[in-house]
DNA sequence: ACCTGAACACCGTTCAAGT
DNA sequence: ACCTGAACACCGTTCAAGT
């Protein structure tokens, strides 16, 4: 681990079976293109949305799709890390535009509407199907940093208690999400601001001096 | 509610559209055969197993599984309902073959093996098929007074804590199980044994001088 | 290199013909 | 009433033909 700037590969793809080899402009252009259009259309239909339907909408043909993604499940992985990607690279924005507990909060908003949203995660992750193997690694590997780090500093300025690891909060809000599907998002909001709000309760200096009121929603 | 005796349709199918008709004895025959065979496949090839294949295998046309399951889904909600029934069943059982704590235990672990083997529970709850709306309501409805029973007949012995309520163990065993599917059924029976332990180390009165080395699993 | 889309295999579901 | 299975619609995946 001596990179000093790990590249977590946000918006290049590598290919199997091709490593190190460029892609081509317009192939790239596709790649992007599909993923977009995908993360588009699983979000309304579901992940069981039909290949050509993307294809379709993205302008390609389906050859085109399994050019890029040998298998269905390839794509969904696909749109699975680039959300990863993405809810990650939140954090250290949220960190530069709030206070240490602030920050840490709307954070945790934001994981729970991407996992509430997912209703294909459980089901993709319980497949068996070996595109998904990797995924659970590479949510850890890419959440819990971006996790740890707000945490830290929230604990470090007191708003929170230090005892809690950004492992175990990651794993109790997916289960509280997961467990959630049958109600609805607004519960797993609901319970997962209840958690945070148990580590706030928790920590070293209580919020003395500090203007308190500063929660909306 | 003056029944006395319930009816949990247990053998018996009532079917849409044919409320209070009697079905063929032949036609109740090829409705159980469908049921166990589908049960075997389901448990070997998961949910997503071909209705021809088991068709084949119970020794009917596809049409027969359609005229008593109109839709794919309709088969697997009742076979659901048939291993839910097979597991509310056990808990009288098990209360009259052993003490009431060994009786709890027990039922526990059957509950775990059910639930811990239907990785297409989930799914399938999950799915919005209108097939499955009625099964948490009947997963509830069998489930809880069964361990209900249990639980009460555990604390009034002493052997367990009294303020844990049925309905809320039953969704933290569940729970565990469903987090528990990444990790193997192993994982989810240990848990749920630590929770159990939980429940007795609160008892009113501990092991006394009860023969306690009763345990070998 | 990369793209296209007809073609193939497979699966859920229907329904006319049988008993 | 009930059963059968060919037929239909649809979907994932492939690959020969193009650029």
């Amino acid at each position: 681990m001596t990179d000093k700037q790990e590249d977590h590969d946000h918006s290049g793809v590598e290919f199997r079976g091709h490593p190190g080899r460029r892609v081509r402009a317009d192939a790239q252009r596709n790649i992007d293109t599909l993923l977009q259009t995908a993360m588009a259309v699983f979000a309304t239909s579901g992940v069981d949305a039909p290949v050509r339907e993307i294809a379709e909408k993205a302008g390609v043909g389906v050859g085109t799709i399994y050019r890029h993604f040998p298998q269905r499940s390839d794509l969904i992985a696909a749109v699975f890390r680039r959300e990863i990607d993405a809810c990650a690279d939140a954090a250290p924005v949220l960190a530069a535009q709030h206070e240490p507990g602030e920050a840490l909060v709307r954070w945790v908003q934001r994981y729970v509407d991407f996992i509430a949203a997912k209703r294909g995660l459980a089901k993709a992750l319980h497949s068996g199907d070996p595109a998904f193997d990797t995924l659970p690694a590479y949510f850890k590997k890419r959440l819990e940093p971006a996790l740890k780090a707000l945490l830290m500093s929230a604990a470090s300025a007191g708003e929170v208690r230090p005892d809690v690891s950004a492992e175990e909060l990651l794993g109790a809000v997916a289960s509280l999400c997961m467990h959630a599907f049958t109600q609805g998002p607004e519960q797993a909001r609901r319970m997962a601001s209840l958690l945070v709000d148990g580590l706030r309760y928790g920590a070293n200096s209580p919020p003395k001096y500090k203007k308190a009121a500063r929660r909306k929603a």
